[in-house]
DNA sequence: TTCCTTGCAAACGATTTGCATTGGA
DNA sequence: TCCAATGCAAATCGTTTGCAAGGAA
């Protein structure tokens, strides 16, 4: 997945509902594509470096979120992050480090995965509720923090 | 597990670190021991009919999670949610409906439980990450938001 | 008395919004 | 030209904290 087709794709997908694609949505989909797993505003601002205002990287994540661009991520006491969803992206986990709170992407072998599914469709079995999507996040301690 | 027994094991463990069981803290206690998902401190606020101020519904919900009484969840954005720790309450996995916001528990059947059991293993041998705790959590859409 | 706990109000950090300006189709 | 997109500043919301008063050991 390159940069390029990414913006392809993210131009073609907003292009249906007439919403442009301009350099900050593109500069913000350029940092999103790049990283190591979910990004925060504040983040995606710093490595913009001034480029984009804050309240314009808002804006903007709400923009892509709304159509499904981008994926909001809460693993962290207050703060929001956002990484490219998954058909642009391909499907993964993510670990949660207790202890800096960064969150990093992984993916699992095809086994394993197969055995999440049999849980979410269960799930899905259930009338009380209709599954959609499922995310596992396993929360331990980064390599860096791990002492 | 009744009230009275959560009321018990949480004396004990705060006596560890000579933290007192008031009846402020008790109070938060018991709304989240009769709720049916994790709350955020504005909705035990609530439950509480102003009992206890806000202020020390967050104190006491953060005296309650250092002492590993709560665990934290954030599955919406800007809000944490507490609920009693699985020693209390058992090992459960919430659905959080993405349109309400709202989270409701829910358990595995035993055969399920053991595949989640072999992905978090397989996760704590990978070298770069100490995996301590899973949480699946299921998005989707609950009974009352199914249309 | 001593230290923990509480209540209130002010402070904070992340996020949102009003409004005037800019820019692309 | 016209409306979406932007930049800035002010407002909002969940949460935290300083400080003085209350309470248990």
């Amino acid at each position: 997945m390159s940069v390029a087709s990414h913006h392809r794709q993210v131009e073609s997908r907003l292009a249906e509902s007439d919403v442009r694609y301009t350099a900050g949505r593109r500069a913000v989909v350029e940092v999103l594509g790049s990283a190591e797993g979910p990004l925060g505003a504040a983040e995606i601002h710093d490595r913009l470096e001034g480029q984009v205002p804050l309240s314009s990287v808002y804006r903007t994540l709400s923009v892509l979120e709304e159509a499904g661009v981008l994926i909001p991520h809460f693993a962290q006491k207050g703060l929001t992050r956002y990484e490219l969803a998954e058909w642009l992206r391909g499907h993964h986990h993510h670990l949660v480090c207790i202890q800096c709170g960064g969150v990093e992407d992984f993916t699992l072998p095809d086994d394993l995965e197969a055995d999440m599914d049999r849980i979410v469709r269960h799930i899905g079995g259930l009338a009380r509720f209709q599954a959609d999507t499922h995310s596992l996040e396993i929360e331990g301690r980064c390599a860096r923090c791990a002492t």
